[in-house]
RNA sequence: CGGGACGUAGCGCAGUCCGGUAGCGCACCUGAAUGGGGUUCAGGGGGUCGCGGGUUCGAAUCCCGCCGUCCCGACCA
């Protein structure tokens, strides 16, 4: 920050400008505890409503909430070979409590399959009492070495979803439906683009049969995984004697789906479609989507405008035109600042839209907009000023969608890609590489070891490349499958 | 845990080499003017200079020890 005033740009350095949008928008703040964050009411509020959002979709899709405890008996964690291996490092573990070592440690949860399942076990006898569709919002905590606001903390905030089903059809049937719905969340909510896929062995969720999978790219052109689904066939069941009695009256074992998104997202949403002004917000994820400038010169002024801000504000927040979504609107009256230094604070803090109103405005029954998005600013006139604003709104939000899918699509390499001109992509502006891989753990290890690339996803049909790879691009040999290649987060 | 850097006001820094009254910018408070893209002037508040010890008449500055933070690597929603 040579300049007070001026964000470092994304271009000069794109880490330093995403650690200064987060902390000067008043996202989130560092707490005292290394790797760990406060999410203040700017980030929170942008949380409550993905939250929101994404609740509705589960309630739905037929889900309903439920908490389960944060502390998990050691024991729990032990019963599932992998889960325990891939989760143990990263653990937070409670020894004492009431001022005695426990008996048991106590592991914060790093996620909850196990303490849920084995509830489950409780609460299931019949193939009646299936499919169960459970959710739970809660926090987590993992035990990261390295940290980032929003992208990688000690603790965070997510969903968690849990299912038992009578086959494993119907698992995975879930598991796929859950990813559509991130999907269409991330797309129509976020607007930011992402490809959806299998995670391949080695990047899958410890104890899960398959793990789907979201990939978003950033404006540095890394991948950032947004979300994952899993299906974990029986692996679970059998460890916590999660049965149940067949119509047919055998003894089965459940077939279990979970799958999460957490605050994460936030941090994608920034590096998504945040720009050397500060963070931009897709209308439907921001608290406030318009914001109201009062313009004055003397005392007298100054009411007249404030009363009229306040009018536009009733106007536009008393419109039904979007049903019970009304209009979510501030009017800045703040006295002592400058308009000019409120426009660069409202667009630091990413509002969509924001309308002047002054008193050569009030004159012409106008009001003048300026995008966030595209900076772009027009008059309105004042009748059918709600409708109006709700159009450019929902442009705003549509636009942004179109903006970050060309941004990706540019820095998306297909084709015949030799292992030379991979390397050359990876060192240099980086970007999402579809390539032939033969399927062996062995090359994807070694990739990553010599250009820090891994497999993001083995892509759904739908985003694989028209003409697909027949070799793999390290071996030569026939590829087993066309795989997305990317430095992540 | 290995490699590098740094700890001075809320934030960003100068001062440290060469010991001598703790400073600057931003932010904050008060007042006045200003007011359609970061306003100006005047006044003001705020710091055990990371911690502990040593050298010295005197330490932010020199010496020893410790602690912490950040960046790079091993792990990752």
């Amino acid at each position: 920050m040579a300049d007070d005033k001026k964000l470092t740009t994304r271009a000069e350095d794109f880490s330093a400008w995403y650690n200064e949008v987060v902390l000067r928008a008043e996202l989130a703040d560092y707490s005292p505890v290394k790797g760990s964050m406060v999410i203040r009411p700017n980030g929170y509020g942008i949380w409550e409503r993905m939250q929101r959002a994404l609740d509705d979709k589960f309630k739905a899709t037929g889900h309903v909430n439920a908490y389960f405890p944060l502390l998990i008996p050691e024991s729990f964690m032990h019963k599932e070979a992998q889960h325990v291996e891939g989760f143990a490092p990263e653990c937070a573990v409670v020894t004492h409590g009431g001022g005695k070592k426990l008996e048991e440690p106590l592991y914060i949860r790093p996620t909850s399959e196990t303490i849920i399942y084995h509830m489950f076990a409780k609460w299931v006898q019949s193939y009646r009492d299936l499919p169960i569709l459970m959710n739970q919002w809660a926090n987590v905590v993992r035990w990261e070495m390295r940290t980032r606001l929003f992208l990688r903390t000690l603790e965070f905030l997510w969903q968690e979803g849990h299912t038992a089903h009578a086959t494993h059809d119907e698992a995975e049937a879930e598991a796929k439906m859950i990813l559509g719905q991130y999907r269409d969340f991330m797309e129509n909510w976020m607007a930011m683009p992402v490809v959806t896929g299998l995670k391949s062995e080695s990047e899958k969720f410890a104890g899960a049969l398959r793990t789907y999978c979201l990939e978003a790219m950033m404006q540095d052109n890394k991948a950032l995984q947004a979300g994952t689904s899993h299906n974990l066939g029986q692996n679970f069941a059998k460890a916590f004697e999660l049965k149940f009695q067949a119509e047919s009256g055998e003894i089965e074992h459940a077939w279990n789906t979970s799958w999460g998104v957490s605050t994460r997202m936030v941090g994608g949403l920034i590096m998504t479609h945040g720009d050397d002004n500060g963070l931009v917000t897709p209308p439907k994820l921001a608290p406030i989507e318009v914001v109201i400038v009062p313009i004055w010169k003397t005392d007298d002024e100054r009411a007249k405008m404030v009363e009229a801000a306040n009018k536009l504000k009733a106007e536009l927040t008393g419109w039904s035109g979007r049903g019970e979504d009304r209009l979510r609107v501030h009017v800045d009256a703040r006295d002592g600042m400058r308009s000019g230094a409120k426009y660069y604070e409202w667009e630091l803090r990413g509002i969509p839209l924001r309308l002047e109103l002054g008193p050569k405005d009030l004159e012409k029954q106008s009001v003048f907009s300026a995008r966030r998005d595209t900076r772009v600013k027009a008059a309105i006139p004042m009748e059918g000023v709600a409708p109006a604003v709700a159009q450019l709104l929902a442009s705003i939000q549509a636009d942004l969608f179109t903006a970050a899918k060309a941004r990706r699509d540019a820095a998306t390499h297909r084709g015949d890609i030799t292992y030379d001109r991979f390397k050359e992509i990876m060192e240099g502006p980086g970007g999402f590489v579809y390539a032939g891989w033969n399927g062996d753990p062995a090359v994807e290890a070694q990739v990553k070891e010599e250009t820090k690339a891994t497999i993001r996803c083995i892509p759904d049909e739908e985003f694989r490349s028209p003409n697909a790879p027949k070799t793999c691009m390290v071996t030569g040999q026939p590829a087993k499958y066309e795989v997305v290649w990317a430095k992540a987060y």
